[in-house]
DNA sequence: GGTCAATTGAACACGCGTGTTCATTTGGCG
DNA sequence: CGCCAAATGAACACGCGTGTTCAATTGACC
């Protein structure tokens, strides 16, 4: 049972049933959430996750197929609410340096906030497709609109390269971050300045953008 | 029996006795190696790496302690390996945009040329100290040079969100060419004239720093 | 109070990887 | 040829994780 929903760039993300969790598997899921984060993925077993859920071992097997697929369910639900509720803050932002800028803090102070988030961001964003989707989904329509309205200066065939930059760099940030050698907001700061910068931006206007009050991320419904 | 060898920038790394290794240590280190790349630490066990060095279960266990030392002693004979000949690359070079354009490239167009050595760095370039060293002390000298000398215009503070920039955004590019999204004269070319640009480069001085003839790496000895 | 689905937790069989031991074989060298 | 260190590979005991089954318990709801 579930629906198709078409992003801004012919990205498509799949939407899960997630209201259809019932309180027990919403506590699994979180608490695998919480696991992986910490282990990786293949260190994570039923036994820890039953303790970590709060839950006898048989209800695990009850309630789950298997690792994998509960894996991929975490992080396509991850990806999608990180998605929406930076989309939903870029409403009020038209200038795509901007709405970049932001959302490369976005990612950065979050991942400060709360550090399993930011934990399980970067272990997984490369590898996994739902959370590489968001990534270049979110980038890649201010990245044309920038282009074409004269504020980057990149060439067109460079598009692939800046997304990985971008999304590079923000995952080494937040490593940064998580593991105290700077604060969320210096390093969110330098390093929505150093993109801005690469893409064409000047220096002083790239720096303000990235130095802005940064708002505070909605919150979905 | 580790001698300590002093690099440019205060950095440390230790040299193994790399030359004490008879050749079934030999051939057991590389097969590691290739399986650390392939499968990640966690999931090479004993009987595999037999296999692939081509010698029986007992002779692992009479000639390594354990996996964990094993993969220890690995990454930083590769970190050390790929650290010398870079330096000894840039021996003919003195201006220090060239150098950290040509030290991007060098990475990613060997991560092309042999496959394995770029998964074995991307996988652990982050998580690997010796990894993470080599990065950072190829670069900060010709950072803080290139500061000096006014050809990069960011502040001394952002230094470490800079160094990180361009780890992490090596790491991308090296993903990308693995993953065969990009060729690794584009994606090297590309990421070095990003990075120069985001330093202060001008645009047209980082593109054509970024696409000279790339020399071949050095051999050491 | 009775019903019923969900949860519990113990028991089980199974596979896989570890690390050790040891009798046997190999192959280089004097 | 004989020596000896290294390599071999089978056997063993062990721990750990999986996935299944099932009788007993819980607790929400009518």
């Amino acid at each position: 049972m579930n629906t198709r929903v078409q992003l801004t760039h012919e990205v498509i993300l799949e939407r899960e049933t997630v209201e259809s969790l019932n309180p027990t598997q919403r506590r699994i899921h979180q608490a695998a959430f919480r696991l992986f984060a910490e282990k990786g993925t293949s260190q994570v077993n039923v036994l820890d996750l039953a303790q970590e859920a709060g839950v006898a071992r048989g209800t695990i097997y009850s309630n789950i197929d298997n690792m994998e697929s509960l894996f991929e369910t975490v992080a396509s639900h991850l990806a999608r609410e990180m998605h929406e509720r930076v989309n939903k803050s870029f409403d009020s932002l038209s200038d795509p340096a901007q709405r970049l800028a932001n959302g490369i803090r976005f990612f950065i102070r979050r991942a400060h906030e709360d550090s399993k988030w930011g934990a399980f961001i970067h272990k997984f964003a490369m590898s996994n497709s739902s959370l590489r989707e968001m990534f270049s989904s979110q980038a890649t329509t201010d990245l044309l609109s920038g282009l074409s309205s004269g504020r980057y200066t990149f060439a067109q065939e460079q598009l692939l390269s800046v997304l990985t930059l971008i999304s590079s760099s923000v995952l080494g940030s937040i490593f940064l971050v998580l593991e105290g050698h700077k604060t969320w907001r210096e390093s969110g700061s330098d390093t929505a300045e150093l993109v801005l910068r690469a893409l064409g931006v000047p220096q002083e206007e790239a720096r303000a953008l990235a130095t802005t009050e940064l708002p505070a991320l909605p919150s979905i419904d």
